[in-house]
DNA sequence: CTTATTTGACCGAA
DNA sequence: TTCGGTCAAATAAG
């Protein structure tokens, strides 16, 4: 909770700076301009991330319903909130980010190689389980890549007895894991919306987990020969939270991050927040 | 019809 | 051998 007060003042604080500096930047290359500006919203989604950090944990925590009013309440008795929003407006922030609920996972991925969220460490912040997630908040497994030469070539029709599989092909794609609150809205038990289309291929009965795991991988696969997959499976403690591992990239799409708004100041909860672009690829 | 989901079989890795 | 990821036939949905 300190942590998220103290970016997000950090964050306002920067815009403050941003603000007064305005006047003289206008003699500087626009280069300069950019990179105060890229500052600024970094500081803001990095105080997000911690946020939604705080919300799955503490969804995970304490097995009950945690409201945008509830959570928005707890925040608004921190007087560094309150110096530049009303508990309405941060309640209808919240309900912004519950309804959100998360971001394009492509903009996941641009937030975590520019390293804007660092220094979240759940265990440090009392998270009971086995998850091991890095200093960015996103659990991140790497498989190096196997020496082996095998040259197989394309899927031709099996029609005899072996069936050709090319499971591990890419041995070197990354993996990243996330919480993702479910969706309170709906009756839906299922995955929440990603900005992406998945269809589903598989489901596995994991062993030690309450839960299974689906598998789904991108729609546009025939068409566009895009690879990405990504796992679903609800967390053993905790229905209310899925675990969503993303592996491989998306070919399907051109428009890529799209990071929204970043609201400055009093902006912060208008609602112009970040209509979800549905990336829809051109055909 | 086409497209998506379900679900047991299949296969490779450990 | 077990486990988990994928395939694919059957089924459902539109």
């Amino acid at each position: 909770m300190e942590e998220f007060m103290n970016s997000i003042k950090h964050a306002f604080e920067l815009t403050r700076v941003f603000e007064s500096n305005l006047p003289n930047m206008s003699n500087q290359p626009p280069h300069t301009l950019r990179l105060s500006i890229d500052d600024v919203m970094k500081a803001f989604i990095g105080a997000k991330e911690r946020l939604l950090m705080m919300m799955m944990m503490m969804l995970s925590q304490q097995d009950q319903t945690i409201t945008p009013s509830s959570f928005a309440s707890m925040l608004s008795t921190h007087d560094v909130a309150m110096q530049y929003a009303t508990t309405s407006m941060l309640t209808s922030y919240m309900n912004h980010l519950f309804q959100v609920q998360q971001l394009p996972s492509d903009h996941v991925r641009a937030l975590h190689e520019n390293k804007i969220t660092d220094g979240v460490n759940l265990q440090e912040l009392g998270y009971k389980g086995t998850l091991n997630i890095d200093e960015k908040g996103v659990r991140v497994v790497e498989r190096s890549v196997r020496s082996k030469s095998e040259g197989n070539g394309h899927g031709i029709e099996p029609s005899s007895s072996s069936r050709p599989r090319k499971c591990r092909r890419n041995n070197d794609s990354v993996k990243k894991t996330m919480m993702v609150p479910a969706p309170k809205v709906g009756n839906t038990e299922i995955p929440p919306e990603d900005g992406f289309t998945w269809r589903k291929y598989g489901q596995k009965e994991i062993l030690g987990s309450k839960y299974p795991r689906g598998y789904y991988r991108c729609t546009h696969q025939k068409l566009y020969g895009c690879q990405a997959k990504k796992q679903v499976q609800k967390l053993d403690h905790n229905s209310n939270i899925f675990e969503v591992t993303y592996r491989g990239e998306h070919t399907c799409h051109m428009s890529s991050t799209a990071p929204s708004s970043f609201p400055l100041t009093q902006s912060i909860i208008s609602s112009e927040l970040s209509p979800l672009s549905t990336s829809l690829p051109n055909t």
